[in-house]
DNA sequence: AATAGATTGTTAAAATATTGACAAAGTAAG
DNA sequence: CTTACTTTGTCAATATTTTAACAATCTATT
């Protein structure tokens, strides 16, 4: 399911790379670094420099022949192709251990997450204070949503919610859900999912452990 | 990179989608379905049943003709596949909000993790017990891996530190890391490195929003 | 201002991945 | 036991992705 944007049609395996891209830039900006080249970026990242000059010119053309890039302009660039600077109004669900640790995570406010607020159907932490943030009862939900015109949904309960959750979420007006839960979530045409299936990562390592002796090289 | 597993040369793009098929086996599993034909269990994963036929056929024949495949028997072929039976034996430094979210997640050992030891550095958390582990020095770590024959380090520690932690883990004889940290990690060639990053699923999300009334198939 | 060297953006060739089609081989039911 | 139906595993056609190559164009230095 390619995208496009303005007139070009960007293929899905390069829209894949661009949060690796995201990532990388952050650290050579961090570093203070001023100019890089396709060659020493695509280095850094374990891809070919061909792959990046190639994925970067769906978007546009943002370096100088015999210079390189410049760092900052570039990671803006990579940060406005993303959507980073639309800061869309976030509310999470299911303040469990993963949900305590998204909402203590500063990265996530600093890649442009606006988290208004946190929801749970446990009597027992509704009204406790987590990272500045009160825990408010599923019950209020859904009118929360509507006042505050929320954007964004990060489901963290069991599997089992998920479901009942993003229907409330929609309902609500939310357009794009974050779900952690290992669970198929059924949305409307214009609402898009993005799952995350953090155990994935560890079968791929039991995978590649396994089959470690015979990795090879086609 | 694709991997010979016995006769076979199974293309990376299969094996990317391995634990896709573990999630969804095991719900059936669960349900207690008998059976299933590739054409159902491909419309529930949203693949087609061309790709699902394909792609278990690099490991083996698994169905019946004019029957499909016993759901217990192909769950227990996808277990075998990824080496989930192996228990691999398994520390976790960091243990912070990230670490104490997978200490605590039933869903690992279900995999088949093995968890026998965690580990930090800071001394006000030196000695709390989470969910049945006492959180050991790091000053311990690398002995303790060498006595308990560790196989797996997970690594939910902030980036800077995720290197050192690292080369202690392959100090210690670890062969397989599974690092959350947002940093590339250098290791020998006999080491597996799997990367989790999960803050990248939300950039995914903001993409998609942002040029959600662009999105087309070509 | 001229030249040597570097590096981009683009093209097209090569490599991978996905899909549709179907023979072979089973099931199920009379 | 035969027939109609189902569904697999595989093949080959199609589609997508990656890579190598290079003209164009900039930098840096003299
Ligand atoms: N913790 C992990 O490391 C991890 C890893 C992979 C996947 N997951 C998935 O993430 C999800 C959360 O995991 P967790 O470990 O935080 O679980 P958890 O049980 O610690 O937290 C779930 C939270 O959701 C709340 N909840 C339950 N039903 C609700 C409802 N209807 N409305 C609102 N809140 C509700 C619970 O009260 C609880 O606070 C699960 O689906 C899990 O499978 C977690
Ligand atoms: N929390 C999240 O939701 C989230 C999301 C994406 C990525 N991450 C990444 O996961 C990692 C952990 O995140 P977190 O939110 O749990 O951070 P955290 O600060 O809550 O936890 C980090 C833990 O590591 C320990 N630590 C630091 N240096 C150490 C060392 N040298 N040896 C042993 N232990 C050490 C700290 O004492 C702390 O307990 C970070 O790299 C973060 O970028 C976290």
């Amino acid at each position: 399911m390619p995208i496009r944007t303005g007139p070009v049609v960007v293929p899905t395996a390069v829209i894949k790379r661009l949060p690796m891209y995201y990532r990388y830039l952050q650290v050579l900006v961090d570093q203070g670094l001023e100019r890089v080249s396709s060659r020493e970026l695509s280095q850094l990242m374990g891809i070919t420099s061909s792959q990046l000059r190639q994925d970067l010119s769906y978007f546009g053309e943002f370096g100088q022949q015999g210079y390189g890039y410049k760092v900052t302009e570039l990671y803006q660039a990579i940060c406005e192709i993303l959507g980073i600077e639309k800061q869309y109004k976030t509310v999470l669900v299911g303040v469990g251990n993963l949900g305590r640790a998204l909402i203590n995570y500063q990265g996530f406010s600093r890649r442009g997450l606006n988290l208004k607020g946190i929801f749970d159907n446990n009597p027992a932490i509704i009204g406790e204070n987590i990272n500045d943030f009160t825990v408010r009862s599923v019950e209020e939900l859904r009118p929360y949503l509507q006042k505050e015109a929320i954007q964004i949904g990060v489901i963290t309960t069991p599997a089992s919610a998920a479901q009942k959750i993003a229907d409330l979420l929609i309902a609500g007006g939310v357009t794009g859900i974050w779900n952690f839960a290992p669970q198929h979530i059924n949305v409307p045409e214009d609402v898009i999912v993005e799952n995350t299936h953090i155990g994935d990562g560890l079968l791929s390592l039991f995978f590649k452990m396994k089959h470690q002796e015979r990795l090879e090289l086609k």
